[in-house]
DNA sequence: ATATTAAACTAACGCTTGTTAGTTTGGTGA
DNA sequence: TCACCAAACTAACAAGCGTTAGTTTAATAT
């Protein structure tokens, strides 16, 4: 257990205010003012602006690859696959409301790291929709456009960050049900 | 058939640059480069950087709430209504996916117009969760929590703007067919 | 030809931005 | 008690920001 040291509680800080205005809104002199601190002070722990973003998205990117990569070396059904995507979509969200925002939103504003970013995305995508596909083949999904119901389920997933701050009563496990129900059983065949 | 002038112009133009950086990161100088003039000149046509953002979003809004009124006051079934809906986010989306980008990701950046929007997409909220609660009540739609429906929905079709220019080759009609399908058959009884 | 006008221009403004350099503070371990 | 060090500070920078004022250009209407 890594304990919190000054520069994560900058970027916990830099997470919240990201998502409320977008990267680019927020002045380094906003999130020192957030801290209590002088704008200055924040460069004895981080190096830019810039790295504070990377370090935000990056980890959370390579959080969603990792668990994609156990999803598809699992040996579960292709409808499995999908309830476990939905999972780990609602985990990660728990955990990180505040930097899915970013990644959402700001990822654009990536400078060295964009090229990086992309590749992770774009395979994790590539990923999601052969279990789509394969499900399709198998006859355990209704012969439906496979691209639009990635997208379907992907744009839900990614906004999950709006929508669980407001329903804090409902826990994980309940969302992921629920969410799985909506979203894989029209989808079922 | 209003002509286009120069203003028009100017907001198609900073739209498709809200839609790539987000309305923060584009500068005058940005927007003036894109037009072929100088930011200065810009100011012959428009009053400032904020009412070209409220000038796309607040349309974009009152399209949305005309829409919806049209839709709660026809006498259709509550799973046509939702279709109705699914239908009224693929076309506005279609004939305007920039300006959606910016009502998506910066309407927090609204100033005088904010409580104003604020208000036009409560009560669109508000009439849309009301149809989902009329569809369980009259057994249209399956017993599900209503609220996770209509996130499902509507962050699906908040997202259209992402997804329809890289599907130029589908049309509005056959979008609007499959989609309402994975959405809504997942919920019908 | 002359007056009008839309739409561009140059030049500059006051302010904010991210960041740096060098210094002070206050607590911890030797 | 003193050296050390993390973490704050003050002061300042060059660049970029949105915007204004006043001027020039080129096409249209009288």
């Amino acid at each position: 257990m890594k304990q919190e040291t000054r520069k994560d509680e900058i970027i916990v800080t830099a997470s919240k205010l990201f998502k409320e205005k977008g990267y680019s809104a927020v002045t380094m002199r906003d999130l020192a003012t957030a801290m209590g601190i002088k704008a200055a002070s924040l460069y004895n722990h981080i190096n830019s602006k810039q790295d504070i973003l990377k370090a935000i998205i990056i980890s959370i990117a390579e959080e969603f690859t990792s668990g994609m990569n156990a999803i598809i070396h699992s040996d579960a059904s292709n409808i499995d696959k999908l309830e476990k995507i939905v999972d780990l979509h609602v985990n990660i969200t728990s955990h990180n409301t505040n930097g899915m925002a970013s990644l959402n939103n700001d990822w654009m504003h990536l400078e060295d790291q964009l090229g990086y970013y992309l590749q992770l995305r774009n395979e994790y995508e590539a990923n999601f929709l052969n279990i789509i596909k394969e499900g399709i083949l198998s006859s355990e999904l209704k012969n439906s456009n496979p691209e639009i119901i990635m997208f379907s389920m992907l744009t839900t997933l990614r906004s999950l960050y709006l929508w669980i701050p407001k329903k804090e009563d409902l826990n994980a496990n309940d969302l992921s049900n629920s969410l799985s129900e909506v979203l894989i059983e029209g989808i079922n065949n």
